[in-house]
DNA sequence: AGAATAATTAATCACTCGGCCAATTAATTT
DNA sequence: AAATTAATTGGCCGAGTGATTAATTATTCT
C-alpha cells in the first residue's frame, strides 16, 4: 500500500487543479462540493471496515455520486485513502507542534513529564471529545495504521515521527539522565495507549460493565496523562532492572 | 463480523468429526493434515492482510488445496477466520490464568502491582520472544481485533474478559483503596501497550532509529512491567487529580 | 472381499471488483 | 455567441469473488 498522496496526470486526460471552482451555485445547506463529499464519506466506511473492507462503489452511493467521479477526481482507490489520510495530517501535527511550543516557553526550565505529555495529547484528545464525526473517524484510521503490519510503520513515521521526537526532547529535559533505549521504549507504551483510546472500540465499557466509558474523554486524559507520566519516569529512573 | 467457532452441518453435506483421522500415511516432515495446514496459512494471511485482504483462493494455494477443501472444512470464510482466532485463544488464556495462580500462591499477601501484572504479560510476550510463527501471526490477529471499530469489542471480550478481571482482582489487592474506575482506566493503558507490541510494526525500529527493535522481548519486558505499574499506582493512589 | 464413508478435484455459478471511456451537460473563457 | 474546458453520467470490461456441486479417489468398517 503506497502513502503518495498525489500523482501526477495519469495517463489520458489532463485534470487541472481539482475542486470545485469559483462561480458555483453556492452549495445549500448540508451540500458540500463533491470531491470533498467523497473524502467525508471515504474516511467514515475506510475507518468502519477498512481499506480492503470498502468498495469504490459503495463510497459513490455514499457520496451520491458514481464510481466514474471518484476515478475522475482519486483516479485509484490507493490514491482516495492516501488523500484522506493526508488531508488532516498536518493540521494534528501543526497543533501537537503549537502545544508543545507552548509549553515549553511557558515552562521556561521547569518542565515536567506531565506537563510535556499533557501537551502531546490534549490537541489530540481534544478532537477526540470534540463532537466532530470527520475527526472521530479520522483518528481510528490512525490507530489502524499504526496496527498495520504491512504499511503501518512506514506510513506512520512519515506522518508523526516529527512530533514525537520533540516530545522525548521534551521529556529529555525533565529527566536529564535518561538513557536514549529507556525514552523510546516508554514513548512505546504511551502510544499503544493513544493508539487504543483513538480506536474508540467499546471494550472498556463492556470490560468495566459501564464504570468506564471509552468516549468520556474527560475521565481518560487525566488518568491517561499520569499512567504514562509515572510510566516515564520509572523506566527512565531505575537502570532498567529486569523483573 | 460474527464469531462463531464452529456452525452445525451447513446444509446439505454433513460432515463429520473433520480433521485427520487414524490411519493415514503419517505425514512426512513439515507436511501436516490438510485441515490444519489451512488455519496455518490463513493464520499468516490474514495477520498479514487482515479479513478482507485474504481470498479464499490465496490461502487454497498457499496451503496447496483447493477453495472446494476450505468450505469442505470450514463451510465459509469467516468461520475459517472465527476457527484461526479461537484455535489459541484457550492455551494462551489458560497459560495467564496458571501464571496469576501461580503468583498469587507464591506471593501469599505480599501481592505487587509488578508482580501481578508480569504474571498477565509474560505468558503472551513469551510467545511473541520465542521463534514459533503460528504464535506471532495469531498475537498480531489479537492486535488487530482489540482496535476493530465494528466487532472488536465484543470478540475481545468474549475471548480476554474472565483473564482481565483476574488480573485486576489481583491488583485491587496490592492497591486495596484502589477505585474501580481507576484500576480499569489504568488497564486500559496497559492493555494499548500490550496490544501495538504485539501488533509487531516496525515502528519503534524506525522511530529510535535503531536503538530499540520491536522483536527484543527481552529490552520490552521489563520496562512494560515497569511502566505500567508505575502507571497503576499513581493512578490509583491520588483522587483523580485533573491535570 | 465388498459396502460405506471421508477426502479431494475440477469445473462452474451468479456476482462483484476496480478501473475505464465515449458521450453529455454545465460552466468559463475569448 | 462561439469555443473551450470542467464536471458528470451510465454503461462496460476483464478479472476476480465466495460458494456449490457432481464426479473421483482414498480410506475405514464389516
Amino acid at each position: 500500500m503506497s502513502t503518495a498522496t498525489a500523482r501526477s496526470a495519469p495517463s489520458a486526460r489532463a485534470k487541472r487543479p481539482p475542486g470545485p471552482r469559483p462561480g458555483r451555485p453556492a452549495a445549500a445547506l448540508a451540500e458540500a462540493d463533491l470531491r470533498g463529499r467523497i473524502l467525508d464519506v471515504a474516511e467514515a466506511l475506510f475507518a468502519k471496515h477498512g481499506f480492503d473492507g470498502v468498495t469504490t462503489r459503495a463510497i459513490a452511493q455514499a457520496a451520491a455520486a458514481t464510481t466514474g467521479m471518484i476515478h475522475y477526481y482519486f483516479t485509484t482507490k490507493q490514491a482516495l485513502f492516501d488523500a484522506v489520510f493526508a488531508r488532516r495530517a498536518d493540521v494534528v501535527n501543526a497543533e501537537r507542534l503549537a502545544a508543545l511550543s507552548a509549553y515549553e516557553r511557558d515552562a521556561g526550565d521547569a518542565v515536567t513529564v506531565e506537563g510535556a505529555i499533557a501537551a502531546f495529547l490534549r490537541p489530540v484528545l481534544a478532537k477526540l471529545a470534540a463532537g466532530d464525526d470527520g475527526w472521530r473517524n479520522y483518528l481510528i484510521l490512525i490507530a489502524q495504521a499504526a496496527h498495520n503490519h504491512e504499511w503501518g510503520g512506514a506510513v506512520m513515521t512519515r506522518a508523526f515521527d516529527p512530533v514525537v521526537e520533540r516530545l522525548i526532547a521534551l521529556i529529555r529535559r525533565a529527566l536529564p539522565h535518561a538513557q536514549d533505549a529507556d525514552l523510546y521504549w516508554a514513548y512505546y507504551s504511551l502510544s499503544g495507549a493513544l493508539m487504543l483510546a483513538l480506536a474508540q472500540t467499546d471494550r472498556i465499557d463492556r470490560l468495566s460493565n459501564g464504570v468506564c466509558r471509552a468516549m468520556d474523554v474527560a475521565a481518560l486524559e487525566p488518568r491517561m496523562i499520569a499512567f504514562a507520566a509515572a510510566g516515564f519516569k520509572r523506566v527512565c529512573a531505575a537502570p532498567t532492572q529486569p523483573a
